[in-house]
DNA sequence: TTGGCTGCAAAGCTTTTGCAGTGCG
DNA sequence: CGCACTGCAAAAGCTTTGCAGCCAA
């Protein structure tokens, strides 16, 4: 929820224009969990999007947070992440970019490096499929996560 | 499966002594379990290793599968990767090595790369936490996935 | 012998789906 | 006004847990 507000302004508005384009429809609730999305920066997963969203539309069900992630993924809109633990996760930059992931509470962080950026993949790969992106996980323990393990 | 066999009884063999060594039993259903996971090259899932050691232990559930593999990912004998879609896979392999992933179908194919695996954190990362290893996803589409879809 | 392990059953958690009413375009 | 979307409820899929009997050490 750190995003600079006019990044997290940017974010929505290519959200709904992406939206709208696509001839699914801007409702009150998508634009409330767009907004949302568009303004996170801790990669919620729909369990906190529901809750936080919740308190601005007390009516809606998680049903809906599920179905509209899932048609933002679907538009590329936003990314799904998902730790080795815990429920999948959503990123809402969607540009070329890295991670750090807590392998002790699933903690995932947006690392940026323009030299992972340009990794390319060995020749092998071309045999398996076609490469769309390369991402980084560095996997670890997460500065609370060690504070309390000691 | 295609695993050499040689390095498929050594890796079982590896996983039998860590196993034994941290007090834990060796029953008859272990055996078969990290057997399978041991001759693996596809990164099985639960379901997949239950219905490979059922043909041999007709008795077996999938509970102890279940338990069995979270007690080598504990050991470090196995590692669970998890594709953005489907159950959680199992990689026999744990040694520094990268992963190609099917976004279409959930396919996990290992890569191994030198160069990658020295691959070594931008400093920023420091301050989230320790950083134990960096592994790298080039995902895409896999063959047989484009084949099907045009 | 005995404490850890297994199989069974039930439950927990995440996610998906069918349906009827609602409201966006 | 029509059809996509929503909320509700039920179910599906993956995983964990409690318990009583069993077996590796």
């Amino acid at each position: 929820m750190s995003v600079p507000p006019e990044a997290a302004l940017k974010r929505a508005e290519v959200m709904s224009a992406v939206l709208r384009r696509s001839g699914l429809r801007l409702t009150h609730q998508r634009l409330e969990i767009l907004k949302e999305l568009a303004a996170a920066d801790v990669h919620p997963d729909v369990e906190a999007i529901y809750h936080a969203v919740r308190e601005r539309v007390p009516t809606i069900s998680i049903d809906t947070v599920y179905r509209t992630t899932a048609a933002l993924v679907h538009l590329g809109c936003v990314r799904r992440v998902s730790a080795t633990v815990g429920p999948a996760r959503y990123d809402p930059n969607v540009g070329p970019h890295h991670h750090f992931v807590c392998q002790s509470c699933g903690l995932i962080a947006d690392i940026e490096d323009a030299d992972l950026d340009v990794l390319s993949p060995p020749s092998a790969v071309g045999e398996l499929g076609e490469v769309s992106r390369a991402e980084v996980y560095f996997k670890g323990v997460c500065r609370s996560c060690a504070a309390r393990s000691g």
